[in-house]
DNA sequence: CTGGGGAGGGGGCCC
DNA sequence: CGGGCCCCCTCCCCA
């Protein structure tokens, strides 16, 4: 979904990342939306090849991992139409627990627990490396704080009101009812009933409403994927493909 | 069956 | 501390 429909100052200190994308490409992003595109990295595709820019599938976890903790993908439940309130979502959402979709937790306790070891980061799949490092080198002294609707837990309390906005789901579309946990979420969920394309790949004509989507498509053109088959070399243009390519059984690998 | 688009989710970072 | 945005990832569906 659009996560990035908002256009955004670009030129700040921080620049997105945009030369994974770019640089498997010759073309410079001129209809890029919002101009953005990095200082277009142009190197040669091969130079692309660095730090893991090019998945290796003998590097990926077990494909198809625990991956799938959004039990909200379809988090549909029975929405409440009766406050659309247009975009904006209902901040005191952290204490309405009815909306959430998920199953409550086994241990329904409340939101802190400070002291209680657990283990720690409990979900997304590739921790950026920094945070990595953080929290490796930095002995964290703070307690954690759990979620009382999963078993999530955060170091941070604005890390878990964040997390508790994807089961209370503040942000209601207008239009269809539909609740996100996030404004821009919600954002991006509006440009399919609009219609608007922001993203238009520099490529071909096509745009795309979600620059997610549009990275993706990027992938399409360019002529070494991002994903590579550890026995065969041959690269794919999202993992989903080169999972399937292995678990198809690569003709190189037997 | 493969490749790709559409839509959505999550955590982290910066302001 | 919260909002806004970023990147990464996944699932579903269709050509």
């Amino acid at each position: 979904m659009p996560r990035s429909f908002l256009v955004k100052k670009y030129f700040t200190s921080k620049r997105p990342n945009y030369s994974e994308l770019e640089c498997q490409n010759d073309i410079l992003p001129e209809r890029y939306p919002l101009s953005e595109l990095p200082g277009a990295n142009s190197d040669f595709p091969v130079a692309c090849f660095t730090a893991g820019l090019v998945w290796d599938v003998s590097l990926v976890p077990q494909l198809q991992g625990p991956a799938s903790l959004s039990g909200l993908s379809s988090a549909q439940g029975p929405l409440d139409l009766s406050s659309p309130s247009s975009l904006s979502c209902s901040s005191s959402g952290e204490e309405d627990e009815g909306r959430t979709s998920d199953p409550p937790s086994p241990e329904p306790t409340d939101t802190y627990h400070p002291q209680q070891p657990r283990s720690r980061r409990g979900s997304k799949s590739k921790p950026r490396a920094t945070e990595e490092q953080r929290e490796t080198t930095v002995p964290t002294t703070r307690p954690p704080f759990f979620c009382k609707h999963c078993p999530k837990e955060y170091n941070s309390l604005g890390a878990l009101k964040m997390h508790i906005r994807s089961h209370t789901l503040p942000c209601v579309c207008p239009t269809c009812g539909k609740a996100f946990s996030r404004p821009w979420l919600l954002r991006g969920h509006i440009r399919t009933h609009t219609g608007e394309r922001p993203f238009s790949c520099p490529h071909c004509n096509r745009a795309f409403a979600d620059r997610s989507n549009l990275r993706a498509h990027l992938q399409t053109h360019a002529e070494v994927k991002k994903y590579q088959c550890s026995t065969c070399s041959r690269t794919f243009s999202r993992m989903s493909l080169l999972q399937k390519h292995v678990s198809a059984g690569c003709p190189h690998s037997a």
